[in-house]
DNA sequence: TGGAAAACATGACGATCAGCATGTAAGTTC
DNA sequence: GAACTTACATGCTGATCGTCATGTTTTCCA
């Protein structure tokens, strides 16, 4: 599979690094942060214990390094998405879409356990607080670009009350919440969302 | 402080027993799921691990009565607040307002670790579903109550709309999201759900 | 009033945790 | 190609976890 002939010295730190971190992530979705241990990580990483302590001082280093990997990861798959969007109303109904989208994958699963386990960790919680934040802003400038006729501070309202009812309808997900009635509830946010864009754009206030 | 001149086995044991439930919650929201250990716990209720052991098999039954201590005192609380709400527009508005102080208080807090936690543990998930689902049904009714004139799809829609968004918030406080903000947001949709309202009962499609 | 039963305390068990100290292999540099 | 550095592996340590076996106190009932 991988090339085990040549690898340099950096091609190594890189692979097994991002290997840990990856594993990071799978372990948080699929077992949950509580469970989630250091051996349990390099098992699923095919390293050993010794190197997650050459990379990383400490457990709560390891979970940081984690929390920039996954916004990374988060910031280009929704990037990717977002790119290309219609304009106007639809565009509307599309960003909301995507927004879900992004909100409800494994990814954002791995976020939420990292958040709420923060909740309580200080030392996580700094390093969750600025790279969430960034997270935040980048996919509203592009969200912004798509309805760009809309008065900003509207777009921006709009943007955040679908991140947060996303993060939600996210929550009930994972607990195995009705998908159906996820799905409506989506759908009456997105009608809601085009009649207020209406409504903005065309006698504004 | 308590009186411990005689007591009747029952209140014996169901004294313990709220003690500890109580202290399970407690130590949900002040250190967070994945540090909340059976030695902690009963630390704080000030009895000893026999006494657990006694009146919970295992760890996983004593979250399971927690998640039923803790959904039961959320109803009352949320009852309480429910009872007394006006009609029309303005009881609108006051309904979500009451539901965010709800979904944002301690307990609601407790809930978030228990949910988060559910989602890879079958034992933990399969005690919160029910009780869950039977709390936000009961909400519901009490809400709809509020809203009579509305018809009851879209009272409904409105409701968990507001849940879920007020699931998204409350996460966003418990990371230290902007404050602010979230009043700001929590006020757009109240005036989006008035507004939805008035289109509804006005002028039925 | 004394024995049964329930409620609770104490201490120990194996398992697992994160962290460290030490050893080995792979790459770099001269 | 030999010294050197980096990358990683192995094995241990003390702490803490959940669980259990056993002892002690309190209430109950006859």
């Amino acid at each position: 599979m991988t090339e085990t002939a040549h690898r340099t010295q950096a091609q190594r730190r890189e692979q097994t690094r991002t290997a840990l971190l990856d594993a990071t992530i799978d372990c948080l979705v699929e077992v949950g942060y509580a469970r989630t241990s250091v051996q349990e990580i390099c098992a699923r990483a095919r390293v050993s214990k010794g190197a997650v302590q050459h990379h990383f001082t400490a457990k709560a280093e390891l979970m940081a390094a984690a929390v920039e990997h996954l916004t990374t990861k988060l910031r280009k798959q929704l990037a990717a998405s977002l790119d290309d969007l219609p304009g106007g109303g639809t565009g509307v109904a599309a960003a909301i879409d995507l927004l879900w989208t992004g909100y409800s994958g494994t990814l954002s699963t791995a976020v939420t356990e990292l958040w709420v386990a923060a909740r309580t960790d200080p030392e996580l919680r700094a390093a969750i607080r600025p790279v969430d934040r960034a997270l935040g802003r980048a996919t509203l400038e592009h969200v912004t670009q798509v309805a760009g006729e809309l008065p900003p501070e509207r777009a921006e309202m709009l943007f955040w009350l679908t991140v947060n009812l996303t993060r939600g309808l996210a929550l009930d997900a994972e607990l195995g919440g009705d998908p159906a009635r996820r799905r409506q509830l989506l759908e009456e946010w997105k009608r809601i969302a085009v009649l207020l864009y209406q409504d903005a754009t065309t006698a504004p206030s």
